[in-house]
DNA sequence: CACCAGGAATGTA
DNA sequence: TACATTCATGGT
């Protein structure tokens, strides 16, 4: 068993099943709304507390609004607030919106190409490598591992590698586990837990 | 009151 | 390629 395996079990063994948000995130199988939900989520928590994206999903919901067709009706500026930098997420909500739709829904995606939709994520405003993979992975089943500040500090701690850079990191994890996107779903999440736990 | 959270875009050198 | 700055709210 290699170190990246090695520290899947360390924190599987610490933590258990994943909690709070990840159990909708880590949910097996997902429906098309909890899979929408989830994009919605992964641009809410770029740079922030998940207990203020928590809030901001919240208002979405009583407003009808947490869906990508939904999305586009209402008044998300206000709604989002909590999550902060309200305008430009709002903006972002918008581009992958108008993204999902003309690609004819989340359940084409399911079917697409990891690879080219990667790359059409990536051309979007506000979709960089980390969000982009948590859509990929946590949305849409994609074995795609997803690297974040967490994961970064964890790599570092335990001295796994000195190279800290995103692709570098992402290969690290995917070259040394199954191919299995239930598995990253539930590592990544665990990684997380972890960083939160020890602060 | 200061600091920062599961990032990404933009600008500068 | 490598940094610095900006975006914003709420918890600690």
């Amino acid at each position: 068993m290699n170190k990246i395996e090695k520290l899947y079990q360390k924190l599987a063994k610490k933590h258990g099943k994943p909690a709070d948000q990840w159990s909708l995130w880590c949910k097996r199988p997902k429906t098309i709304n909890e899979r929408e939900e989830v994009i919605i989520g992964a641009i809410l928590t770029q740079n922030t507390n998940w207990n203020n994206v928590k809030k901001a999903i919240e208002n979405l919901k009583k407003a009808n609004c947490l869906s990508i067709q939904d999305l586009c009706s209402g008044n998300i500026e206000e709604l989002i607030k909590p999550s902060g930098f309200y305008r430009q997420k709002t903006k972002y909500l918008f581009e992958i919106a108008k993204f999902v739709i003309q690609s004819g829904g989340v359940e084409k995606l399911l079917s697409a190409s990891t690879d080219e939709l990667r790359t059409n994520l990536l051309k979007l405003k506000g979709i960089g490598p980390e969000t982009a993979d948590s859509i990929l992975n946590y949305a849409l089943d994609k074995p795609i591992f997803v690297i974040d500040a967490y994961t970064k500090r964890l790599v570092e701690a335990e001295k796994i590698s000195a190279n800290l850079s995103y692709n570098y990191l992402q290969k690290l994890f995917m070259d040394n586990l199954p191919t299995d996107y239930a598995l990253f779903q539930d590592f990544h999440a665990l990684i997380v837990i972890e960083g939160k736990n020890k602060k």
